[in-house]
DNA sequence: CTCGGCTTGTTATTTTTTTCACAATATTGT
DNA sequence: ACAATATTGTGAAAAAAATAACAAGCCGAG
């Protein structure tokens, strides 16, 4: 494998993601290998950029045959970080939590919730899919304890960036942010927003642009 | 007003909605006038960079003075499309759904959610958040009559293909789809995915290279 | 009214990202 | 063994986006 080059494009990570996906599909298929063509079929990626986004980490394919599926995925896990479970926090178990807590779609990506965090007195100690419901004020004691750097945060917008700054400062270093607020927070945590407004004005936007 | 220039960076449409929280922010500390760079301190993006966005749409603000808050609002309204009220359709009240209904950042952008649909005979005639969920056979019928062109997809996995597909039918053009899958539709349909694994692996990966 | 401090809007430049073109390598059939 | 075909990997070119540089306009003080 050759060396890794300096400057890899913000874009080519977010894609990793999407090529991951594609290829647990295929090998649900029981694809065993699998051409650029083939794994950037339903993306709307070409297999260029493919092969191009792959090229900054190293080759993995073989000429004139394709992608070991099996292989590729684990080289794409290891590049992304996930080859092992990542341990999550989930602070905020509200309507949006509690569904977050229960979705089926984290574990295939070796992402687990392991511990959920509330400042209601009347949630704190109840169990909700499974997970014991703990007190904000128990944050640092727990995170530290489990060793957690990732943080999903769904708490009311008005709480947001005082949780946000308390994660932060128990050692967090990555935040998916579904409060509509833009956080202010040390310029080495990382933040990942979610924000359903404006994905959905992204999309009127288009449909108002096709129009005219 | 000058006319509308031919290219708009992708990036721009993305970036006029954290504007448009910027504004909505401001007015609400009660802030008539705002310089570009009062609009974008709590935003990841430069002064310029705001600047530079705006002027593909014309000029909205007064040189040594800044921009009316009001009317800039208004402004990026309109370009948006969400200068009226939106009707949304909700398809799939499961745990998310359900959580989606009761969002609150909705009316804010003049977002509206109008119609809930499941295919579950179980829910189907209940009312949830105030929403009577109707069945999925019964999309056609209510998508036409409320001149629905906007929803969200909040289905399993499993079923979100063939229920995009049979929106697109019905004549829906804009899908904010949270199931785990690219969509396949005609390509005058357009989507947003909204994919929490995908965020999170992005997260993980900046955190494991800021390590290295 | 004019000067100096601000702030916008825009053209030019640089940086980043994508696409193109093609060499290199593997496989299959004859 | 060799031609025909398939597919990867990568420098070079093109396109897109961000940044810099600066002219132009507004305001208030004197």
């Amino acid at each position: 494998m050759r060396p890794l080059k300096r400057y890899i494009p913000q874009e080519t990570a977010r894609r990793l993601s999407l090529y991951l996906r594609s290829l647990k599909m295929l090998d649900q298929k029981k694809k065993a290998v699998a051409s650029s063509g083939d794994i950037t079929r339903f993306l709307n990626v070409s297999s260029v950029q493919f092969r191009k986004d792959l090229s900054y980490f190293g080759g993995f394919g073989k000429r004139g045959v394709g992608y070991e599926v099996r292989l590729l995925t684990k080289e794409i896990e290891k590049i992304l970080g996930t080859d092992a479970v990542r341990r999550i926090a989930l602070v905020g178990v509200g309507k949006l939590g509690s569904a977050l807590l229960s979705y089926t779609g984290f574990p295939e990506f070796n992402l687990q919730i392991v511990a959920a965090f509330d400042a209601d007195p009347d949630k704190i100690g109840k169990i909700k899919r499974g997970f014991k419901i703990e007190s904000i004020s128990r944050l640092r004691e727990v995170i530290k304890k489990e060793g957690i750097e990732t943080a999903i945060l769904s708490v009311p917008v008005e709480s947001a960036q005082k949780v946000a700054h308390e994660l932060a400062k128990c050692g967090v270093r990555a935040i998916l942010n579904f409060a509509p607020v833009n956080l202010t927070l040390p310029k080495d945590v990382f933040v990942s927003n979610v924000d359903m407004a404006s994905e959905l004005e992204g999309l009127i936007y288009k449909l108002k642009r096709s129009k005219v």
